[in-house]
DNA sequence: AAGGGCCTCAACCGCTATAGA
DNA sequence: CTCTATAGCGGTTGAGGCCCT
């Protein structure tokens, strides 16, 4: 049997679509709603593909869609998005309102990526560009700038002996409030979860300047002296470093599908190795070998 | 005014994932 | 298990607008 095109070819129009087309397309979705796209085109009266009809639905005509210019929160969101994520539109958008994929992939294309390389920071990889007239200084001595932030979940990892999940971690670290707020109403199975070693974290590294997620400027809370001792926090303050530590959380975040008390193999990491670690996984957890383990290249600038 | 180069973004293309028969 | 239909994803293209000379 062979398989129908999509649409045929014959009478099918391409192109920019007319406003007496986008009525047509809303007047039908509204009437019958989503879905049913290879026939569409013939329903509603329409001679275009049932595949330019969704995208032109999805990515315009949705009602739903916010247009006009990007906020500099929504920036900040994508640019953290994409550290994590990479190229993962559709992922990116679920967490901005009324975004789209494509409309977040061309602003990635055309102004964010143009902003980091400005900055001196690859797009591709989020770490600085090399060269020394930017810096001067070499990236394997950058590690260690990040040991602040990676000491103060390490220690409340060490405290909670948590297992880590993908989702919630990527919500916390952009500032989903949302997701924080919704766990810690569900407070009965959360203290051995991924929510209370991030939302722990976050809450001893006190947001500054930003109210998403980790900012530029992070000091830390007074709860944190039941953690750490007071040399210690002198230290960190010199230390604490949020982009380090969402370079750490990287390399937990790829374990997909993830779930508490679960943690699946990344195609970043050997497998066995991990699975070796966490088999050890005791009082004297260091998070920062762990995180190390898995992704060994990390290098950021405070 | 003309036209060439650059930029933006809607739309398309090719591919993969998934559901269901 | 295989195959088809459908939805969705990410990369790429090209029309149209803007700016500069």
């Amino acid at each position: 049997m062979v398989r129908t095109p999509c649409c045929k070819e014959e009478g099918i129009k391409k192109g920019a679509w007319t406003p007496e087309e986008d009525r047509k397309l809303i007047a039908y979705i509204q009437r019958h709603g989503e879905g049913g796209w290879r026939t569409l085109p013939e329903k509603a009266g329409l001679k275009r593909c049932g595949k330019s009809c969704r995208l032109r639905w999805a990515n315009y005509l949705r009602p739903d869609i916010k247009r006009g210019e990007f906020t500099l929160e929504e920036d900040d969101t994508i640019i953290k998005l994409h550290a994590l994520k990479g190229n993962k539109w559709a992922a990116i958008a679920t967490y901005l309102a009324g975004r789209t994929d494509n409309e977040i992939k061309n602003y990635w294309n055309t102004n964010l990526k143009k902003r980091l390389k400005q900055k001196g920071i690859d797009p591709t990889t989020h770490k600085p560009i090399k060269s020394t007239d930017q810096t001067g200084i070499e990236p394997k001595n950058l590690k260690l700038s990040s040991s602040g932030s990676a000491r103060v979940l390490n220690r409340v990892a060490s405290k909670y002996a948590v297992d880590l999940n993908r989702d919630l971690v990527t919500g916390i670290i952009i500032g989903n409030s949302t997701i924080v707020a919704d766990v810690s109403q569900n407070s009965v199975d959360v203290e051995n979860s991924t929510t209370t070693l991030l939302n722990k974290t976050a809450g001893l590294m006190t947001n500054t300047s930003t109210s998403s997620g980790f900012s530029d400027n992070c000091s830390l809370s007074d709860d944190i002296t039941e953690f750490f001792s007071n040399e210690e926090i002198s230290d960190m303050y010199t230390n604490v470093d949020h982009v380090g530590l969402m370079e750490e959380l990287k390399g937990m975040l790829s374990y997909e599908n993830a779930v508490p008390g679960e943690i699946k193999g990344s195609p970043e990491a050997n497998i066995a190795d991990e699975m070796e670690f966490l088999d050890s996984w005791n009082d004297d957890l260091d998070l920062e070998k762990f995180v190390s383990s898995l992704d060994s290249s990390i290098g950021v600038f405070v």
